[in-house]
DNA sequence: CTTGACTCTGTACCATGGTACAGGGTTTAT
DNA sequence: ATAAACCCTGTACCATGGTACAGAGTCAAG
C-alpha cells in the first residue's frame, strides 16, 4: 500500500498544507503513521476525507458539526439506538435545508422566466423564499 | 403604517441589536429613517429580511454572497439579461447543493436501517456520500 | 556531498461575522 | 420630574477557521 506525503495530499484534495495539520489538530483527520524523521505518511484516500469536509463547510456546517457527521458509524461501543437517533436528527437537518434550497431556487427560477417575458415580479422575490417556516 | 424600533426588530428576529447595526454598516440592511432623536426606524417587515440572512447563512452562504443574493431583482438600472445570468448561476449553485445535501441524506437512511436489521454497513458511510463529483 | 525542495513544531497573525462595552442622549411609566 | 429602559456612536474585543512564518531537520537529484 504506498503512502503520500502531507505535501502531495494537500495538493490532490486541494487545500494547503496548513489546512490538513490544523485538522488533524483538530481531531477532523485521524493522526497519522509517521515516518522515523517524523514525516506523515497518508493513504491516497485521505483525501475524501478533507474534500468530505470542504463539501459540508459549504452546506453551512461547522467543523464541530462535521465532526460529529464523521463520527456516525456502527462500532461496537456505541448502542444502535444512540447512532440511529443522532442519525435521524442529522437527516432532519438536511430535509430542513433541502426544502430552503429548493424554495430558493424556486424563486429565482420565477425571477428568470419573468425576466424573459418582461412579466411583473415582486421587488425581491427571494427574499419571499424562506418565509413560511 | 406603524414602525418598531430596532429593539423590537431584534427580538421578532431572534437577533442581537448589535447584529442588526452590523449588517447596516455591511450594506446586508438599508439604512432605515430616522426619528428626530436619531432613533431608527423599522417596518415590522424589516425582521423578513433578517431571518433570509441568517437562513442563507445556514446553507453556506457568505454575507457577501447573501448580499448579492438580496440585490438580484429586476429594475431600470439593470439589464434584464444580467440578472438572468446571475440568476442562472445561483440556481446552479443551489442544485449542486441540494444534491450534496440529498447524497448525505440517503447515506444517513442507509446507517440507519443497517442499524435496525444489523446489517452490514461501511467504517463511515457519509465519507462516501460526497465522493462522486 | 551538496543544493533545493520538502517536512517538522511552535507561535503569530489574519478575515469573517459578530458581541460587548463606554459614555452619552431619549422615552416612558409612575 | 425622575428612574428604568431604551437608543445613539465609537471602539475594543471575541470565536471560528484558517494561513504564515521562523528555525531546524530530511530527502533526492545531479
Amino acid at each position: 500500500m504506498e503512502t503520500i506525503t502531507i505535501g502531495k495530499l494537500a495538493e490532490q484534495a486541494g487545500v494547503n498544507i496548513e489546512t490538513i495539520r490544523y485538522y488533524e489538530r483538530r481531531g477532523l483527520m485521524p493522526r497519522p503513521k509517521r515516518l522515523e524523521s517524523g514525516y506523515r505518511q497518508y493513504s491516497p484516500d485521505s483525501a475524501k476525507r478533507i474534500r468530505f469536509i470542504k463539501h459540508a463547510q459549504e452546506l453551512g456546517f461547522s467543523l464541530k458539526e462535521i465532526d460529529e457527521l464523521l463520527s456516525l458509524k456502527l462500532d461496537e461501543r456505541t448502542p444502535c439506538s444512540q447512532v440511529r437517533k443522532r442519525a435521524e436528527e442529522k437527516i432532519s437537518e438536511f430535509e430542513t435545508k433541502i426544502e430552503r434550497l429548493q424554495r430558493m431556487k424556486k424563486a429565482l427560477t420565477k425571477l428568470t422566466k419573468a425576466c424573459i417575458s418582461n412579466g411583473p415580479v415582486s421587488e425581491c422575490p427571494i427574499l419571499e423564499a424562506l418565509e413560511k417556516e
